[in-house]
DNA sequence: CGACTTTGACCAGCGC
DNA sequence: GCGCTGGTCAAAGTCG
């Protein structure tokens, strides 16, 4: 169960037990209870015999709160827990972007390369993200699969690897770049990626960052303030497009495309485009940021661990998505 | 009443 | 030039 599962059900469960809380206690509480009881007075036979029921009602719902109040404070204890394994990773998550940022600028390596990064959490131990990269660093073009043996033994990788032909680049417009953010750990379900695409020319360079989430509502909630400006049905898809545009300051150049993914409409596809004229609201998520050119800031938002994502900057735009599954772990996606 | 959504119209880019 | 498509505009409607 994820954490964002597990705090549904905190909540869930802390109703059903104000619920039961109101059924058992006071009977002034309850409007009809009180009209039951005012009929008692006046028929105080008929009453004993409500008594009697209300009595067995609440034995019932009384064993009923005990198992929920145990069950909520498991799930408190486990929700404990895990918010300390969060903020164990994104110590660490810190140290690696540091790292990663030094590493993604460096002005030696070549703009076509393609990096891989890969967080896990492997099974809540603690791991030494900083000193693995180091020692990554010193291996990173060596055979790719001694890589693959290091994802498994700490659960962090940082995986540059030559790309020229996987996202194309044959018009030669643009580069791209492929960040993946997978977590190994099933039970926690993070999965992110991100892909960029850098414009050759510079003076036509405008970020695209396109996100894969698993998301039930019509749009996923990033932090950032959106309205609707337009709908299209897209060819090849029959899902209608939707395009919104950042309100959160007045003259925000940034917009969002939302639409859902054809193979699978569970999954959301939104498309961020332009750089915020404005400081991100607390809790903005991290692929508003990237469209500032940020790479290595998306990588350190909190929200990205549940995301694949695709970034482009002026990229081919064709709609044409990272595969592969995707889940927010966003608190209300 | 203001903010937001809906939806048809309009425009620009692209391929033929 | 024409048609197709994606993106945007703007008036009308809706909602809180």
């Amino acid at each position: 169960m994820s954490l964002e599962e597990q705090i549904i059900d905190e909540t869930r469960i802390r109703k059903m037990a104000t619920d039961l809380s109101l059924e058992i206690g006071d009977d002034g509480e309850d409007p009809e209870q009180e009209r039951k009881e005012g009929e008692e007075e006046e028929d105080k036979q008929t009453g004993e015999g409500d008594q009697q029921r209300n009595g067995e009602k609440n034995k019932m719902t009384e064993e009923e709160l005990c198992l929920l109040k145990a069950e909520m404070h498991q799930i408190k204890e486990e929700n404990k827990f895990l918010k300390k394994v969060i903020d164990q990773t994104m110590k660490e998550y810190y140290n690696l972007q540091a790292k990663f940022s030094n590493y993604i600028c460096h002005p030696g390596q070549p703009k076509d390369q393609e990096v891989f990064l890969s967080l896990g959490l492997n099974g809540f131990q603690e791991t030494k993200a900083s000193s693995y990269i180091d020692e990554y660093m010193k291996v990173c073009d060596s055979d790719q699969s001694e890589t693959r043996r290091d994802d498994r033994d700490l659960g962090l990788s940082l995986r540059p690897q030559s790309h020229a032909s996987l996202l194309g680049d044959e018009k030669g417009k643009g580069v791209q770049s492929w960040v993946q953010l997978d977590n190994k750990h099933q039970t926690m379900g993070f999965t992110a990626g991100i892909t960029t695409t850098q414009s050759i020319n510079p003076t036509n360079r405008k970020a695209r960052v396109s996100v894969r989430a698993r998301c039930q509502g019509p749009t996923m909630n990033d932090g950032c303030q959106w309205r609707k400006y337009g709908q299209k049905v897209a060819k090849g898809n029959p899902c209608p497009r939707a395009y919104y545009r950042c309100t959160v300051a007045p003259g925000c150049p940034v917009r969002k495309q939302v639409q859902r993914c054809r193979e699978d409409m569970s999954i959301l596809i939104t498309t961020y485009e332009g750089v915020h004229n404005h400081p991100l609201p607390v809790g903005a998520s991290a692929m508003a940021s990237t469209t500032a050119d940020n790479t290595s800031y998306m990588l350190l938002s909190n929200h990205i661990t549940g995301t694949r994502m695709k970034l482009n900057e002026d990229g081919p735009g064709d709609g044409s998505f990272a595969s592969g599954k995707a889940g927010w772990n966003f608190r209300d996606c």
